[in-house]
DNA sequence: CCTTGACCTGGAGTGCGCTCCAGGTCCGAG
DNA sequence: CTCGGACCTGGAGCGCACTCCAGGTCAAGG
């Protein structure tokens, strides 16, 4: 087991055959195999990086900057230092967005206690 | 203090000036006062409904489901059940949210622990 | 009186991230 | 031999949430 057809890929990714082939073709891929007749065949390595850009890709990060990462993940370890600088960026943002989420939370649950009857009179 | 001219309401809110206009003009803000020369003119209660909105907004709520909701907002207490529980299945969506957002971003502290030098080698 | 600047309107434009489409190739099952 | 279905390409289209623009109004300051 070490390769995978487009479909095979969509589904153990969860990106669409669609996203998969607008990935490439943007450079988030570089360099998937083709088989005799031009078809995509994903390796275990494709899936795991899929893996790492599904991870970027839900936590926030824009396109422009995995495209960035992946162009620095091209290098080798020459690269590392800004790798982990821009992970690290990105991890405090991923911080960020939590402890936002977390607060607006608190407002959301606070307006769920008013409307269960419990809350004090407020606006709205 | 009970009035805000346009932009001061944008700087208090966080929504600029186009988006407030944007907001009343696809009915997430209803009956937004003028002054004699059709100038809006905001109160406290529209400011602590853009509140909502912002916490709505900032936790991924569409706006099809803000307008949704300002809809029920604008009815009695006899939209109170379904408020409810429409700030339930939204709040569920966050934690959801919530969870994701901390399952990878332990991915990305263990590759940038990789790039620190500690980790073990792995894929890209 | 004139200018400036904050505001108004309707409507067009933008950026992002896909998603869909037409038209074609290839391969295995019946 | 034919058919169906998974795949290919380049490029157009879409949904969302704004954001910008042209052309106009109004009130206050110099």
């Amino acid at each position: 087991m070490s390769s995978y057809s487009p479909a095979e890929t969509a589904e153990k990714s969860g990106f669409s055959i669609d996203t998969l082939r607008y990935y490439e073709k943007i450079g988030l891929l570089g360099g998937i195999a083709r088989n005799a007749s031009g078809r995509r065949v994903f390796s275990d390595d494709d899936l795991s990086w899929l893996g790492m850009l599904r991870c970027l890709r839900e936590t926030g990060m824009p396109i422009a900057e995995m495209l960035r990462y992946s162009e620095l993940a091209r290098g080798g370890q020459e690269t590392f230092a800004e790798r982990l600088e821009l992970l690290q960026d990105h991890d405090r943002r991923v911080e960020a967005q939590i402890r936002l989420l977390r607060a607006q939370q608190k407002k959301i649950k606070w307006k769920i206690s008013f409307y269960s009857g419990k809350g004090v009179p407020e606006d709205d």
